[in-house]
DNA sequence: GTTATTTAATTCGCATTCCGTTAAAAATAC
DNA sequence: GTATTTTTAACGGAATGCGAATTAAATAAC
């Protein structure tokens, strides 16, 4: 009970930054008594930090001047990573969320041994906390996200592109390896909880965010929780059937993946060398500028399949908001518009106007803060679930 | 604090059906001096009584012996209500959602005026209300459960195929003319509900139905508690789209909805007059048993659209159970076969083993109980919202 | 420069609620 | 009658939250 407010506390002053002990009363609707009381032990654990200065009201501010409070970066500090097929980003973020150091290592892991792979990214850890100025002990908890489909309770990766191997159980793995307590989870579900954190979603406690990667992914925020399926499995939104064709059935990924927009590159071209440094797609999209049919095709293709998966997403779960991201966008105006003109085509009239569709070219950083933010999260996270009563009147 | 644990003990009860207070405190993990005084509120309030005769434990049972307790039925009277396009049903239901007495009105209010619509609903509710010897102020609510796309929150229904106009604010109409609290729901959450309460979800706080009827319906139970999207919003199923054809967006509903099975039968013939009865799936099931060509590959049509759309909402709720009912299950085999071989094509490896199906064939008097379990949620509901936790250990 | 006013935060006292323990009462089996 | 088990009752302790009063810190007014 005392959990649940003294995290509804903690969380109202995460999400203002600065804020005052009044405002924590008004927002959270418990007297000032309580919040007097909750935030002397929060800033007793070292928590968060009381300012002084910083009181932003009108200049004519008479009274007592309020004091801001305000999350201790110094009281966690977690590494989140990255994790994708030609490149891992790593970063080390303070309490808040905010990067202290980041590691970007450009190298192709697809499809290597597991073992190979762990020793990459457990060197990426280390580096990465040895950057930041810290030891491996510093760091209370790390995260890493992958594409694939992923069971967040267990951190069992059912299948995933990175992994030659299906059914692994990587968080024990790395959490073995590192010494540290490690999450892994989808890299769609870090990204989703980085825009609510910090990015465009700031403001909504439902909303539905499509990352187009070489994975397609599918985050679905709901009540402030992502939504996650029976054991905390992430989705594929690759999987998704099109339709049934000559061969079989059309999947999403075969036709909007990065491998099908691509094509298959001759091995020794200078776009072969682009994909396999990670640059893949910001070529294509040099090439579509100089007007290569056969990509501008492909990305209408995939722009068209996306649309009309996106459209039956929104039909089924109506969120106001839906935020894209992902490598693909950066294929430009074909495959946009193709997409966008593709949704409004499927999207049907009865829910017309409900959701907001939202493009962002996001940093691999972010993607990584985005999985510090789900190790946050596990520190934060009251013993209830609740992400707390809404802001309400 | 006291109303959550008030709220779970009545939920206990509920779930038990007849419960002693001992059991009480080990599933709710309440201390038996607490269970005894919410339980002791509760027999004041009325909502449950207590029975002496009733347990159940091994016959050698020494000692004192328990009291069982169970929800009063005559704490609340609702009415929910099944409104499609060719038939009406009305329950009354008690406060356990126990049936006291059922109107099933076979007439086609199809697309009639929205005051015609509304007469009828209001005639049928009285007259079940009479029929359960109530008079209507000794009905605490009423809930109807129509198709189409509906805001819960609101009771506006943005669409339905029984109305011709959309967006109508059906509950405030209905609770006016009734002058009783008045819900309006997709019947497809109705009878997601009405599963959950007494069906074949009862061990289970997470899994999706799908309704296959006239109209395609979606509800998905999420931590006990319906999913809905943004500002309650039912889904529809029907919009879903399967791919695009020659003449645009191919919808699940043009290939699976009830009108493109049976087809546009010619007006005077029996198939004709079964439909306009609201007989028409058992009518085209004895024609495919008879082997109507036609009818049959409608069928198999219809059921692997039905399959693919499975599989593809599977991927994204990853549910452990998946409850399929509606009126087109009667088709039979050719429909039923073809949609598990669609849904088994379709179903990405990465999650197989994750989700059972089911098949059930309600009767209508369920999809209505369901409605009036809609209704007697809003009286049960904590104000925080929450189902309880788990039965836990 | 002192006093009044205003606003913020804390302290104090009160009420609620829960838990644990203990004990008693109730109802039945042996 | 005695033992066993469930239920109720009573007391103390602890935690929590709220309201009212109090203290704190600053500006405005005189």
């Amino acid at each position: 009970m005392r959990a649940i407010n003294r995290f509804n506390v903690l969380d109202t002053i995460r999400r203002a930054g600065s804020i005052a002990r009044i405002e924590i009363s008004d927002r959270t609707q418990l007297s000032t008594t309580t919040v007097s009381a909750i935030t002397a032990s929060l800033l007793d654990d070292g928590l968060i930090l009381a300012r002084t200065e910083g009181d932003l009201r009108e200049a004519a501010a008479r009274g007592r001047p309020r004091v801001m409070l305000e999350l201790n970066p110094d009281a966690a500090r977690v590494v989140g990573a990255k994790i994708a097929a030609n490149r891992m980003v790593f970063v080390v973020t303070d309490f808040r969320g905010e990067v202290l150091s980041t590691l970007t290592l450009a190298l192709r892991v697809d499809r290597q041994p597991i073992g190979v792979i762990a020793d990459l990214i457990e060197d990426g850890v280390r580096r990465c906390v040895v950057d930041a100025n810290l030891a491996l002990d510093e760091i209370d908890s790390v995260c890493l996200g992958l594409p694939g489909v992923i069971e967040h309770r267990t951190g069992h990766v059912r299948t995933s592109p990175i992994f030659r191997e299906a059914g692994v159980d990587f968080a024990k793995e790395m959490s073995e390896r590192l010494g540290v307590t490690t999450i892994v989870e989808s890299d769609a579900h870090a990204i989703t909880l980085a825009h609510h954190w910090f990015g465009k979603a700031r403001d909504l406690d439902d909303m539905v965010l499509v990352s187009l990667e070489q994975t397609l992914g599918l985050g679905v925020l709901h009540g402030g929780q992502l939504f996650r399926g029976a054991g905390g499995l992430s989705h594929n939104l690759g999987d998704l059937v099109l339709g049934i064709g000559p061969q079989g059935t059309v999947r999403l990924a075969s036709l909007a993946g990065e491998s099908a927009i691509l094509g298959d590159q001759p091995g020794g071209g200078r776009f072969a060398e682009a994909i396999r440094l990670g640059r893949g797609m910001a070529h294509a999209k040099t090439l579509i500028d100089a007007e290569d049919i056969s990509l501008i095709s492909a990305a209408i293709r995939a722009g068209e399949a996306c649309g009309t998966a996106l459209a039956n997403i929104v039909t089924l779960f109506a969120p106001p908001r839906v935020i894209l991201v992902g490598s693909s966008l950066a294929l430009g105006q074909p495959f946009l518009d193709s997409l966008r003109e593709a949704y409004s085509l499927a999207i049907p009239p009865s829910i017309k106007g409900v959701t907001e569709l939202v493009f962002d070219q996001s940093t691999d950083e972010t993607w990584a803060q985005g999985a510090a933010v789900v190790a946050l999260r596990e520190l934060y996270e009251s013993p209830w679930g609740t992400t707390g009563p809404a802001p309400a009147l």
